[in-house]
RNA sequence: GCGGCUAUAGUUCAGAGGCAGAACGCCUGACUGUGGCUCAGGAUGUCGUGGGUUCGAUCCCCACUAGCCGCCCCA
């Protein structure tokens, strides 16, 4: 029999690549704090329908990509009821905002969320079937400000602020809007019918698009094609007047703060519930799955789903991609701890552990070695996990001075015990 | 869901129809309490899984599974 595996597009996460996922959402929760979002932690499965009705039933997603099953009934007269493991995370905030009436207390509601989401696609890099996404939401009732275009431009320049002290350089933000429902619909059939005299002329997929699902004819990377997408009817064009001054009202605020950005108008994006402002973080060191994160507007979700009318806007992170990309970047050192205690003997044993209890209750990161060890195998297993080593054998035991080198600059001094702490948080090296 | 490439030691990868290899890493010693360099020695594998061809398959054939790349789509 085989042996059992992780299940196709899922993984394990290991040390030392741990820590970077760690410092990934720690800087997240820090930057959203400053910006006073609060952490909503939803359940990773809903019932179906909210994400059919939210997402859309036509999309990829929803249509052949959902894990979903028939939760068993547990009486004859109930009714099974269809379940889904979350494919994103936007539902099922929107679905708590209206099921705990966060509606009711006036206030524009900022939320965060860090979690695994899921999705039946075929794994490739950057791209797996557990996932995990770090997104934010500001939804709230129209009086409190919820329809700005403020709003727009502040989650924008906060993603600006998240990425820059991530470390992650050379980021592109693409910039679009998609207009009111109305107003995509009406874009929709212009594209359709422009796309009639020229799509013969064009790439196969696009043949097949212009039939089935215009706005992906813009997505084309084939470049015979450009030059004829260029020629397409904008949506910018196909915008009513509240629409068209949202999106400027945004690129004004953008412009003022200093947020770079450029105006993508192709960028159409997959889900159904976006409406005006929609934008894409991009990284070119992603391969094909370039996004790093997406999101946009979603005015109708609430009342989509049944509750208040609740204007949002909104995005979610592929923390895999941020992780790729740090990673590409050589962004992620791994850290080596402050000491690393080399008892001599096995008699020196017990002293080595109360020293080390001592130095990490000071808060010290301490590996602690073995007195059967060599003390050539306690340097090799040293150097490799600490900046400096602390040698502990009998001779120091009796003192109470203890030998201490640091590897960065092979300098060997006597410490005594009452300032070894002091000595170990001193910064290494030159 | 479709197409291409790949699967051999802890890792990165060679390999030939007939005893399973290298480098790095690991262990031991040269060197009783001073590593990194050097030298000598050592351990490690169901050769992805299942079937077929063959006297004999890790190698050839088929299927399956998984990974990577692309398509689709998206984070």
């Amino acid at each position: 029999m085989a042996t059992l595996k992780a299940v196709r597009g899922t993984r394990d996460l290991l040390p030392p690549e741990t820590a970077l996922w760690n410092r990934i959402e720690a800087t997240a929760r820090a930057v959203f704090a400053r910006y006073n979002f609060g952490e909503i932690r939803t359940p990773v499965f809903e019932d179906t329908s909210l994400f059919s009705r939210s997402v859309g039933e036509e999309t990829d997603i929803v249509s052949k990509e959902m894990y979903t099953w028939e939760d068993r009934s547990r009486a004859q007269s109930e009714k099974s009821q269809s379940l889904t493991l979350r494919p994103e995370n936007t539902a099922g905030v929107v679905r708590a905002y209206i099921e705990h009436k966060l509606g009711e207390t006036g206030q524009l509601q900022k939320l965060y969320y860090i979690g695994p989401q899921f999705r039946r696609e075929r794994p490739q890099k950057g791209r797996y079937r557990q996932f995990s996404q770090i997104g934010a939401e500001v939804i709230g009732p129209p009086s409190a400000g919820s329809e700005s275009p403020l709003r727009d431009a502040e989650v924008l320049e906060m993603l600006a602020t998240l990425l820059d002290e991530l470390g992650i350089t050379g980021w592109t933000l693409e910039l679009n809007s998609v207009g009111s429902a109305a107003d995509r619909a009406r874009y929709n059939e212009t594209l359709r019918q422009a796309l009639i005299p020229v799509a013969p002329t064009m790439c196969e997929d696009c043949q097949r698009r212009a039939v089935t699902n215009p706005l992906r004819v813009l997505d084309c990377k084939v470049p015979e094609d450009q030059p004829i997408i260029d020629t397409l009817p904008k949506i910018a064009d196909s915008l009513d007047d509240a629409s068209r001054a949202h999106f400027a009202a945004v690129t004004a605020a953008l412009d003022t703060a200093g947020v770079p950005y450029t105006r993508n108008h192709r960028l159409v994006r997959g889900l159904d519930y976006y409406t005006r402002t929609t934008f894409e973080f991009t990284h070119g060191g992603l391969g094909a799955q370039n996004a790093l994160l997406g999101g946009g507007r979603y005015d109708g979700l609430s009342e989509a789903i049944g509750g208040p009318k609740a204007p949002g806007i909104g995005f979610a992170m592929g923390e895999d991609r941020l992780v790729l990309t740090l990673q590409a970047l050589e962004a992620a050192k791994p850290e080596k701890g402050d000491a690393y205690i080399a008892p001599l003997g096995e008699s020196v044993n017990p002293a080595a552990l109360a020293l080390a209890r001592e130095l990490r209750r000071a808060g010290l990161t301490v590996e602690l070695g073995d007195g059967s060890f060599r003390l050539k195998k306690s340097f090799d297993a040293a150097d490799k996990t600490a900046r400096r080593i602390v040698i502990m054998g009998e001779d120091e035991l009796a003192s109470g001075i203890l030998t201490v080198k640091d590897f960065s600059t092979g300098t060997q001094t006597k410490v005594s015990r009452a300032e070894l702490s002091s000595a170990l948080k001193a910064p290494s090296g030159r």
